[in-house]
Formats: structure tokens, C-alpha cells, sequence
RNA sequence: GCCGAUGUAGCUCAGCUGGUUUAGAGCGCUGGAUUCAUAACCCGGAGGUCGGCGGUUCGAGUCCGCCCAUCGGCACCA
């Protein structure tokens, strides 16, 4: 494994308001990111904004404002709201950005010289009101009319570039063979191979029904379509096509995270265009599932979507942090849909945060205060209840760690609170606030909490990459220096830190919150 | 329609290649114990014909078939 990493989000549509799907795979990614940072990789992390396209430009053109004004004003939206998440992404691209357009004219010219765009015709059943082509099966199912103004579907034919996919059938046969991790989860990798299976056509790779996009070299009227424009953002942020470029040390990409919607694109069409560039392919394309909302899906049509405005209550509610941990923990990693619930976030929330993390972190900083004026006390050495600290933690540090790295982030998530109950049981075990109560025992009272500090302090590091803020608001009450961006997880994970005489302040993280009314996201 | 799943306690799910038991965990609910802690931690309890029917087998949530139900992919959407 190399030491650089490379993780990236989808570009957002600069069409479409920011919602918790943006929110989600972001959030993802920032987590694995930060912990991948955490764990001494040099990772890149990169997001941005999908700007152009026919939609785009449309939008525009009734707001009465050129497609450029409305790409700005909507990406700025983005990297505002992104903000709000506390995202750590080390760039933010936009397909508007000169060098990227320069770029992409680029990787086209040298797929078009090496072959593998050609020229082409496209005859289709168009809809002359929409301004866009239905398939042969769809327009069966119109009638052959516009399902918006009822008039007859024209025969239309027009001159596009294509991009020859259908070549690289048995190369990504190969690929998906060999490497049954390239598209996960597997549930995913099953319907593409079944796609595949089907046989692959030629994708169009321009188009000449608008003009808001990247030109297409040396054909005047062809504008490159926007998925391929949008898929060459992982490699032009990267400065692929440039001879000499300091980022180019972290292709390929460690991930690719998108939403199920997407996948073909990202796991067909971009390894097949990678392998026409000679360029190497990403490790893993990870496709999660949606969210739904209390039962219900989500859709443009319903607009029921967990916007913008609904996130910032649960900000303001329960935290910053909260909401992260809920989005790793119960959303949609895997192959089926999660369903977002004002009533399991409470008690998700109640139940690990206030009840276990920011309990225990209470109850060990209460006690160092009561019985030692506040000052850590020293391990005393010795056996207290059979309990190898420094193992246990070993284990659920090297755990959590290759949770992290392979993208299990509610197991990671799940072994590091798991350290958490363990001091839970521990205190529970020795009751240190009955030892408290004669004064013979305070060395054993001492070496007692010290290791509960100490396997806390271990516990918070792992959970750092998830709930940053709320970790750091710990490691000041409890007196830990540690700059998640400099030291090594590995090394501060080792049992010990923790020097006895640091000043313990009462831990008070995720407050109880009032459970919320029975119908609770409309609002 | 075509392909693919899934169906186990109120909810979310573990149960790998069939034979450790009276089928488990977390959350929720409920009884108790306790007080270091944010009425938290701890112990106990209730509750499931493991979707239905049939088959293979000495023996099946665990394999096979059929049926029912739910969901996903095949068109834009994180």
C-alpha cells in the first residue's frame, strides 16, 4: 500500500439544492479521510460542483441570467453548505475552472487520435418542445407524443462523437473478475456484472443540442457531454494531463464514493475511459444506498427531501457532531436504503452518545474530581480485576483502524465505542466510588481511574475522525495535547499517555435533549 | 416486462460451508438493584410457528422447488 490516498465525492449539480445526500457521501468521505490523515496517509480529498449541461443552462436562460452567473452563484451555495459539515476537503472543483476545461480538450484529443472516439450518427425518436431524444421503447410508450405538449415525436437524426465502449467488454470482464473488490458493496457489484452481461453499446460523448460546456476540439457546434466532462474532474483536479504535476502522485484514486445512481458511470464508462488513456484504475468505486425519510422515500417529485433547513434544526439540536455520528452509523452504506427517523436519531443519540461516550466521560472526570482534587492520579501498578488494558485497547485500536480503512465506518465506529463500554464494565467491576470510601484504598482508587482516563483518552482518539469537535472538547477537559493532523493514531493509541498530576475537568459532551414530538420534520 | 435480492423478537439486524444446547445482539418496553455519573451504568423479564407450503436428510432459519410479500437495478436524481 502506498502512503498517498485519494478519496472523492461525485461534483454536485449545481442544478439541484443541496440536500442529505450531499450532505451523506460528504460526510463519508471526510470521515474516512480524516482518519486515513490520523492514521499517517497523505490523503487528498477532493469535492466540487458538476456545472454544465443542457438543465443548467435552461435554468439559467428563465432566470433570465447567463448559465456562468447561475454555475456561481450555486457552487458558492455548495462550498457554503459544505462548510456547515466541517468537511476537510483539500480541494474544491468546479468543471468551470479554466484547467479543467483545458484538460478535458486534452484527454479527448488523445482518445480521438488514439482511436477510440470516432464520429458517428445518432437517429432517435426527438421531442422537438423538450429538446431532448427518447429511446425506442420509451417513445413506444408515449405514443410516440411529447409527454409534456402531446405533439407527435419526430424522426431526428444528428452527428455525434462517440466514445467506442463497446471495446473494452473483455477488459472489464477481466477487471471485475480479478478484482471482486472494484465496485462495493457486493450487492452493487452483482447488478453491474448483470448489466454487463448484456453487452455494451457506444456512448455519445458530445452533443450539438446546446452549448453551455466544454467545446469539443476542432468541431465547431459539438459541446462534450456532461458526464464525461464531469468524470474527468478525478483526474484533471489532479492535473493528469500536464506533463509535470505535484498532485499526480495520488492517482489512482483510493476511492471513488458515489450514490447508487451513478455507478454505471463510474464503474463501466470511467475504468473503460481510463484504460483508453493508459491510466490506472481506481482501487474501489464504493456505491452507498439513500436515505429515506420516516418511511418514505425521498423524490424530486414529492420534494420531501431532509433539505437544508431540516439539517440545521438537528445542528442545532443535538450538534454538529451528532448528526455525523448518526449519518455513519445508521445510514446507507451497504446495499439497502436507510430510513432517516426524528425518533431513532433520538434514541440513537440518547443511547451511545449522552448515555455511554458522554457518561462514561462524566462519571471517570466526576470521580477524578471528587476523590483527587481534580488531578489524574498514578496507575499503581498491579492486577485489578484481570483486565489487560494495554491488549484490550491494542485490539480495538488495530480494529477500528482497518475498519476505517476499508471503509466500515459503523463498524469503526462500533469498535471504538466498544472501548468505551469496556470502561463502563470496568467501573461497574471494581466500584471505585465504594473503594472511595476508605482511605486505605486510594492507591488501588487511583490506578482505577487512571485507567479509565487512559482508555477513554484511546477511545477518543479513534472516535475523533466522526465527532472532531465534541473529541476535542474532551481531550481539553482531560488534558490531552494531541494535533490529529501531525501525530500518528498508531502512536497516541499506545497505552500510557496520560501523565498523572494533569488537571480533569468535569466532562459534560452531548447534553440530554427532550424527545422530540411525534410527527417532528416538517417544519 | 427483464435481471437481482430480501423476508428471524415492537424496531434495526447477527446467524459462514445443515447436527453446542430450551434461536442470538443492540435499541425500545417492563421489574429490580445501585449512586461515581447527564433518572445515566448494572442485573432480570416479557416477546419470535426463524414469510407460507412441499421436498432432500437420521436431522434445516441454515440445502432444493413452488407460492406470497417487500425492495432494488434496467431513465434524471447523493
Amino acid at each position: 500500500m502506498t502512503n498517498s490516498a485519494y478519496i472523492t465525492t461525485p461534483i454536485y449539480y449545481v442544478n439541484d439544492k443541496p440536500h442529505i445526500g450531499h450532505a451523506y457521501t460528504t460526510t463519508l468521505c471526510d470521515v474516512w479521510a480524516r482518519a486515513m490523515r490520523f492514521a499517517g496517509r497523505d490523503v487528498f480529498f477532493l469535492t466540487g460542483t458538476d456545472e454544465h449541461g443542457v438543465k443548467v443552462e435552461k435554468s439559467a436562460m428563465a432566470r433570465g441570467i447567463s448559465p456562468q452567473q447561475l454555475a456561481d452563484e450555486n457552487s458558492a451555495e455548495f462550498r457554503r453548505v459544505l462548510a456547515l459539515f466541517g468537511l476537510s476537503n483539500d480541494h474544491f472543483i468546479r468543471t468551470t475552472d479554466p484547467d479543467h476545461k483545458r484538460q478535458v480538450q486534452a484527454f479527448i484529443k488523445r482518445l480521438l487520435e488514439k482511436g477510440h472516439i470516432y464520429l458517428g450518427t445518432f437517429e432517435g425518436w426527438y421531442d422537438e418542445g423538450q429538446e431532448e431524444y427518447h429511446t425506442e421503447t420509451r417513445a413506444k410508450e408515449l405514443d410516440y407524443k411529447s409527454p409534456i405538449s402531446g405533439r407527435p415525436l419526430t424522426r431526428a437524426k444528428e452527428d455525434n462523437y462517440y466514445f467506442r465502449l463497446s471495446a473494452f467488454q473483455a477488459q472489464l470482464e477481466k477487471l471485475f473478475a480479478e478484482r471482486p473488490d472494484f465496485v462495493r458493496p457486493e450487492g452493487r457489484r452483482n447488478e453491474v456484472l448483470g448489466r454487463l452481461r448484456d453487452g455494451l453499446q457506444d456512448v455519445p460523448v458530445t452533443r450539438t443540442n446546446f452549448t453551455w460546456g466544454i467545446p469539443m476540439p476542432d468541431a465547431p457546434g459539438h459541446v462534450i457531454y456532461v458526464w464525461i466532462d464531469a468524470l474527468l474532474n478525478y483526474i484533471t483536479a489532479l492535473g493528469l494531463a500536464d506533463e509535470k504535476s505535484p498532485r499526480a502522485k495520488y492517482w489512482p484514486a483510493t476511492y471513488h464514493v458515489v450514490g447508487k445512481e451513478i455507478l454505471w458511470f463510474h464503474a463501466v464508462i470511467w475504468p473503460a475511459m481510463l484504460m483508453a488513456l493508459d491510466l490506472k484504475l481506481p482501487e474501489c468505486v464504493y456505491a452507498h444506498s439513500f436515505w429515506i425519510s420516516e418511511g418514505q422515500k425521498m423524490s424530486k417529485t414529492l420534494g420531501n427531501f431532509i433539505d437544508l433547513p431540516t439539517i440545521e434544526r438537528y445542528h442545532a439540536t443535538y450538534s454538529l457532531d451528532a448528526w455525523r455520528w448518526y449519518m455513519i452509523t445508521q445510514g446507507p452504506l451497504e446495499a439497502t436504503d436507510a430510513d432517516f427517523s426524528a425518533k431513532h436519531f433520538h434514541e440513537m443519540y440518547t443511547a451511545e452518545l449522552v448515555n455511554t461516550f458522554a457518561n462514561c466521560a462524566s462519571r471517570t472526570s466526576a470521580m477524578i474530581g471528587k476523590y483527587f482534587e481534580g488531578a489524574l492520579p498514578a496507575d499503581g501498578g498491579g492486577e485489578v480485576t484481570n483486565r489487560n488494558w494495554s491488549a484490550i485497547c491494542h485490539e480495538h485500536v488495530r480494529q477500528t483502524i482497518l475498519h476505517y480503512e476499508r471503509f466500515e465506518l459503523r463498524q469503526a465506529a462500533m469498535t471504538a465505542l466498544a472501548l468505551v463500554r469496556e470502561v463502563d464494565a470496568f467501573i461497574n467491576e471494581t466500584q471505585p466510588f465504594k473503594l472511595a470510601k476508605d482511605p486505605a484504598n486510594v492507591q488501588t482508587l487511583g490506578t482505577i481511574l487512571y485507567r479509565c482516563s487512559e482508555a477513554l483518552r484511546i477511545a477518543s482518539c479513534l472516535l475523533w475522525p466522526i465527532m472532531p469537535s465534541k473529541v476535542e472538547e474532551f481531550w481539553r477537559c482531560y488534558g490531552v495535547t494531541c494535533n490529529p493532523t501531525k501525530d500518528r493514531l498508531a502512536d497516541l493509541a499506545t497505552w500510557g499517555h496520560l501523565k498523572p498530576g494533569t488537571r480533569i475537568e468535569k466532562c459534560a459532551l452531548f447534553m440530554r435533549v427532550e424527545a422530540p414530538a411525534a410527527t417532528p420534520t416538517k417544519g
